[in-house]
DNA sequence: CTAATACCAAGTAAATCACTGGGAAATAGG
DNA sequence: CCTATTTCCCAGTGATTTACTTGGTATTAG
């Protein structure tokens, strides 16, 4: 588990694949352009994206990219996964001369909380997002819900 | 907020310091040793750490480092944020000629769903790996309660 | 046929990582 | 006072990663 720009460019090109959606595949050059990322490194990152479904590709005009999977299904911690390396979490060699194994332990106390940072990612899908943004629209007009969706993106 | 193996670095340390925290300072030669991190790249980390008070050092022989704060005090989100250069979330302009302003709106999910990942990770103390390994060593002679601290570190 | 798009591969400057080396400053024990 | 041990400090360095560029090929709507 990694998190670093490159992760966060490949969650918010997903998050605004998923917001226009319904409006047939949007290209790459569109999401450049919005969001002042490299038309080739989107590239790559939607290379890696579609190698494991979470996106497909049109081509042609009128062509770009669509989600793979419904909003409901596709999650921070899968995107995340997918454009980022993974820490290489050193493994144990259990025998070492440091006093009762301490290096086992913080080891197993590192993937402890590595497990626990992927279930929360995990946990989060697209499909908050839209709904936030419809929330937003709405409250425009209606803003007395917005205390209830502030709470909704509380922390849990 | 940026999540790398640097990161990992400072967490497993500071997990090290916080197990060895009773018998006096701990020597960064130990943690070196202990897991596998140069001594150097070592001192590097705890000078960040060091400015954002989360570790005191004690000069001379049996020196070491102690922990700053109380274990329930230090946050798994703190060290990464004293050592992690954290990522640069390309302020919006606002002003974007793309449909809608929907680089505000992507934007504004990512700051979201960062704050709620800072959240989650300063929710997460070292007392918390601490009670953890101290029930572990209990649960060696008394491995019945097992399922119990289990349950305690499952995603909340 | 043409333009628009995804797809693919190779290279590259800059940044970061993890580490090395060489010290200086403080301090406990002798 | 001397010495060994430690933190503290700074400058460099090869390797890796990042974010991007360039230059294509494949596909397809119009």
């Amino acid at each position: 588990m990694k998190l670093s720009t490159k992760g966060r460019y490949a969650v918010t090109a997903m998050m605004y694949l998923a917001v226009n959606d319904r409006e047939g595949p949007v290209t790459l050059a569109e999401i450049s352009t919005c969001q002042g990322i490299s038309l080739s490194y989107l590239e790559q990152l939607f290379a890696k994206l579609r190698k494991v479904g979470l996106v497909a590709g049109v081509r042609g005009p009128g062509g770009g990219y669509r989600l793979g999977k419904s909003v409901e299904q596709v999650t921070v911690a899968e995107i995340i996964l997918a454009v980022d390396e993974s820490i290489d979490s050193t493994q144990c060699q259990g025998t070492e001369d440091c006093h009762a194994g301490d290096r086992c332990m913080t080891h197993q106390l590192w993937e402890d909380l590595s497990f626990r940072l992927y279930e929360f990612l995990n946990s989060i899908t697209l499909s908050d997002f839209i709904t936030r943004t419809e929330a937003k629209r709405v409250s425009v007009t209606q803003s007395a819900t917005s205390n209830h969706i502030n709470k909704m993106f509380q922390p849990v």
